[in-house]
DNA sequence: TATGAATGAGACTTCATTCAT
DNA sequence: AATGAATGAAGTCTCATTCAT
């Protein structure tokens, strides 16, 4: 009816898609993703749910659809940590991802659980899974830099530990001692 | 009086409680447990939906046997790995963990899937911490009679990295390479 | 922004719920409430199963729902006996109550059925108990202007003898002399 | 196996009945008929489910059973009420009933239930029905004895009241004024 | 006579998805 | 672009009944 500009229909269509991802990942992350169903998230996004389908095909959809969101912004971030003192970019690297989990616990908890289904989904696992790669051969670099032997193989310790973290940190939350651990870290590491 | 001896009654219940809980225990490790439905599981099984609730109260109840089930075995084997020499004892340790990842890789998916489920399923977060827990103390204990700097640090870490590294292997499967962390961590802690 | 008006939406809703309470009482009232099935009511009513929870959380809601309208109509008409001569409003009551089993016959064979599920449905009970004192006293007060000798003792009776009068007439139907009795009792009471 | 005397097995027979019937009557007349189960059943009387279904052929056979059995056993104690004095027949009928009353209200309960079943057990129906027509007939020739005026109708109204009070004790239980209803019919229709 | 493991139909309920407006 | 009524498949669970022993 009322004509609108093509810049006016792009604004409602993504602050309409913004509402619903936000709402989405919450939900899910908070419940997992088989537990959230569409209308608590048309409800929380204040959409109704025939406007979802409008912008993703299904659920799963939707899904992929947060985790890129996730992810991106994540890197985003990463870039900010590269130094010319291998040592301090290192340094930077321990202080991102503990204060990833500090401050993103969900988005993490979210990864985790999608990592684990195995059969749908595989592009979570491949992107991890390019991930950690990527992870060992950046960090392997910087320890060689550093001068810590067996670089590569404290490496991969570095990015399991990375993970490994990540879980039990999520499984004792306010009992780990993160602060504790991020301070060894650095210093066994970063001297 | 009994048409059947107790023998025989106990063996067929048995026999039908295993055979469900293979089924159940296979396609929930490999599919997840809200993806597994309990007609796949029966069919699987090959026995009638209504007999599973012969035997088990709900779809939890079963989730619940197949988990202590699969956490029992494991402790069996824990208990062989005590020696003399705390540096075999840490060796032991280490050559168990990775066995068990190779050999039992779909029972940590398991439970690794079931850790993220937060609210349901709180007793497996509660098993997890506490062996987590328990694993801190031993791990820390044995470092320091072989005369590792920092022991407790370094067994957090260790603790760490065992659920790291099970969930890298768990992703990129074949190509991570178990052997060589495997050889490495001996080498490093266990002198 | 909404493609249908308000009125258009609140139109299709309460169709759909009539339809929906029409069926239901039908059949529940016919057959009881545990024999008659979700899918019985959905296909008698036109819709579909998913539909009724929309409107009704559950079997439990539904049937609540139908008790509270049934319950409501009645006493619509309850209000308009009162006459300022208290023989009058006696024999309006009888004429009530007997015209209420003529019409009604159903609705009363609903609330018996659900008065004798003790432990389920004991707002029902809380009702009737509640509907019962309110008529003793109601009938006691009119018995002793009309000057009938121990009016509280003859209008304990009464009230009994309405529940007692509907179960031998839902029972012997046809055969029960039910123009009789109210001419009789209007006779007696109400000289 | 071991040879069985005719006698033996007929009471082997009999007291497994006995046990089920019980069983089945004190559950069902607690619960209602849909709301107990074969096993329930079976697990309160000690028997193995396929036992019951040796005595009877399903469980709307038991509950046939059952009914007969509470009947038959009302039938046996009013055949002591009557005496010379008509005055005194009636008074024994109200005790006989007010007992029946107090001392066997679950029973009540039970056939209260069935009758309600309209389809289903059309034979509870055809009992209670003969069984109001036969009361009637009764009361109404006592009452022509003691000289009370319109003895058919108030023969009738006194059948209605058995049912009548019968439903209010049922539903207000301890707070029906069961006593002094009794003293006061007694007085009234007793001289 | 007696057992209880086993069945399978059917109960209630949830939810991703569609579609007329 | 947006709505929400409507659908139907699929889920978990119950239970009367059967049958080999």
């Amino acid at each position: 009816m009322s004509p609108k500009s093509k810049e006016q229909i792009e604004q409602i269509r993504s602050q309409s898609i913004d509402k619903i991802l936000d709402a989405a990942f919450t939900l899910i992350a908070q419940n997992g993703y088989e537990s959230t169903s569409i209308s608590q998230i048309a409800k929380l996004a204040g959409v109704s749910k025939g406007l979802m389908y409008n912008y993703f095909d299904s659920k799963e959809d939707l899904l992929k659809a947060i985790i890129n969101n996730a992810l991106s912004e994540g890197d985003k971030l990463m870039a900010d940590i590269i130094s010319d003192n291998p040592s301090q970019t290192l340094t930077n690297l321990f202080s991102w991802y503990f204060n990833e989990l500090r401050n993103h616990i969900e988005k993490w908890r979210l990864i985790m659980e999608l990592t684990f289904k195995i059969d749908k989904f595989n592009f979570v696992q491949e992107m991890a899974r390019n991930k950690a790669q990527d992870y060992v051969g950046f960090i392997s670099e910087l320890l060689q830099q550093i001068g810590i032997p067996n670089p590569k193989q404290e490496a991969q310790l570095i990015a399991g530990l990375f993970d490994g973290i990540g879980i039990q940190y999520l499984v004792i939350k306010k009992d780990y001692p993160l602060d504790e651990m991020e301070k060894y870290l650095k210093e066994k590491y970063c001297k």
